[in-house]
DNA sequence: ACATTTTATGCAAAGGTTTGCATAAATTTT
DNA sequence: AAAATTTATGCAAACCTTTGCATAAAATGT
């Protein structure tokens, strides 16, 4: 059997009426009789025909696809929320393709431009730590191509926006260390360029300062990235300290695993001497010993949701200039790094 | 500014001259005048003109679209596979879509008809752990389609294939293990469907009699899964055992952390008492204390040669019934978790 | 000056589907 | 029986690009 094929004008041929009436009748049209229906349909399915999607495509400048734009993908972080995403667009007969930028604003501006070559039907996007500028967001905008943005925020731009609470992510892990005791707590930082990082600092020291707690200068590092290999330096320097911290509440939990590796290698004793806390619930994070406290985030249902509202942009028959921000709620997990 | 959508025929109209000219100009054609493609050339860069992608998918038959369909992408292992198929892909102009089998044989038999309809150029695949029958892929080859199976083999199927040498990794573990002085050595297996897991437990095997030990029965349990939660119930089970093995050899990393929990948990030493070996480092398994010893997949290079090897077969003027069946090299890493 | 070749361009079809408008046929109304 | 309405179908355009073939114009050869 060779690619099938079947066309629509196969059909009318065949039946001897035109291919408006094939069109038609497989679209129920009420124009049509009942008796060209059935015969239409009975053949179609005889010869299994599949509508050209490549003419549809074309006919209505539409792709039933839609970019999704993520720093990387081997993180579990994004990985699943792609899964939401993924969830919720299928089932819709949409495909998504996918782009990572690797932190890089150029890449990530080669793949929007990609995608706005092949017709994507909007985007998903959760911009680099280096993108500043935001030309070419406002370009998908300007050619009023739907776009949400996720995670990662993009002060300026005017779009629908899913976010986490980071700020209440945060502050409720820096106030759990405060109530068990910590006083020196130190925060390994992400880039500040993230909204996300940005968030999670300010709720840090609110937290230190709602507590009369003073906040120091020298307890706040900032790392270069979110896997274990960028928590060690920031750590060894926290342990070099004249005035050792009893706390470090890591921007995620990739890196507060490089900094529990770099305490226990020391003799350090966690909680006993430092507690920790992480953030984003990595799978592997409960089978660590011990096991990483931690703030859970709303990924899937991050992804589900964003793809949900740029589905209803896309679906939307006028263009709708209203935008929406929705905010998610993270949730605090307690476990062995902490008491 | 609306979307540009400059098209040929208004380049040929503000020209006076015929879309076709346009068209040819553009490719730089030799039966067009210097003057004429000039003039053109300067006004589609004037207008911002950009091919239409749609329609050429539509006369080409072809979308410059691969799919690939693997079980999961939360794993480090898949995504960076994807990771790999996408840089080789990216710079040659092919965009890729992404399913998600879940390990279902239903599923990625939907997602691949979703795939087909869509008219991806190609598919890479590798199939869930459920997948017995192959009539889907069958009929991708059955319609000329391309295709590539990576990493998990489906015997039968004849097709471009490219694997890691599992025999050679698990080998290579099993003997260290011997060669440190285990002689009890148990292994957490994977599901008997999955080329993969054969073969390792083949491996596992052959070197226990190589070295004159004994098989024994109770040291081969099988998981359902490859997350650290699926290693809980195999270790207790063989924790449990009167004569209790003196190393485990993992299906994978995930597996194997799961297994050190619960052996860390039960106060036996690692590795004095058991020494441990997993399979696909994963990038948190050299942070866990002890650091995890592992098997070394090269998953990015897999990615990047299935890739290869498909586009070939998209590109080539005539169908070459020739394949091809690559295998790549793994390797051993010891860490902490053994001597 | 005429025949032949070369050069530059246009026409039209093809790819598959949808849809507004026109039309033919059948039915109903006067 | 003629007029008006309803019902069922077809035509052709549109979406945009590429390409084989035809043709017109220019250049070359005799």
């Amino acid at each position: 059997m060779k690619r099938s094929n079947t066309t629509i004008t196969d059909i009318a041929e065949k039946l001897g009426v035109s291919p408006s009436t094939v069109s038609r009748a497989l679209h129920d049209h009420p124009a049509i009789s009942d008796k060209t229906k059935k015969a239409v349909v009975r053949l179609a399915r005889k010869l299994d025909y599949q509508p050209n999607l490549l003419a549809l495509n074309l006919l209505q400048k539409k792709t039933n696809t839609i970019g999704v734009v993520v720093p990387e993908i081997t993180s579990y972080f994004f990985s699943s929320i792609i899964n939401g995403i993924q969830d919720l667009v299928n089932p819709m007969g949409v495909n998504m393709v996918i782009g990572q930028s690797n932190e890089s604003y150029k890449e990530e501006k080669k793949i929007i431009q990609t995608f706005r070559a092949i017709n994507v039907d909007g985007f998903l996007i959760s911009p680099s730590s280096k993108t500043k500028k935001f030309d070419h967001l406002l370009a998908i905008k300007e050619n009023n191509i739907p776009l949400v943005i996720f995670d990662r925020d993009c002060e300026g731009v005017e779009a629908d926006k899913v976010f986490v609470d980071e700020y209440s992510g945060a502050f409720q892990a820096v106030e759990h260390l405060i109530k068990t005791g910590c006083r020196r707590i130190a925060h390994i930082a992400g880039p500040p360029t993230l909204s996300t990082a940005r968030h999670r600092l300010k709720a840090y020291k609110n937290a230190l300062e709602k507590h009369k707690i003073k906040v120091d200068d020298d307890y706040i590092l900032t790392c270069k990235g979110f896997t274990p290999k960028h928590g060690i330096a920031p750590t060894k320097q926290l342990l070099g300290l004249e005035k050792c911290p009893d706390a470090i509440f890591a921007i995620n939990d990739g890196v507060a695993i490089g900094a529990m590796y770099v305490i226990k290698e020391a003799g350090v004793k966690i909680p006993g001497q430092i507690s920790i806390i992480g953030f984003d619930d990595d799978p592997h994070s409960s089978y660590f010993k011990p096991s990483l406290s931690t703030v859970w985030q709303p990924t899937y249902e991050m992804g589900m949701l964003s793809a949900r509202l740029l589905m209803k942009k896309v679906n939307a028959k006028s263009h709708d200039p209203k935008i929406r921000v929705e905010s998610l709620f993270p949730e605090l997990i307690i476990r062995g790094s902490s008491f």
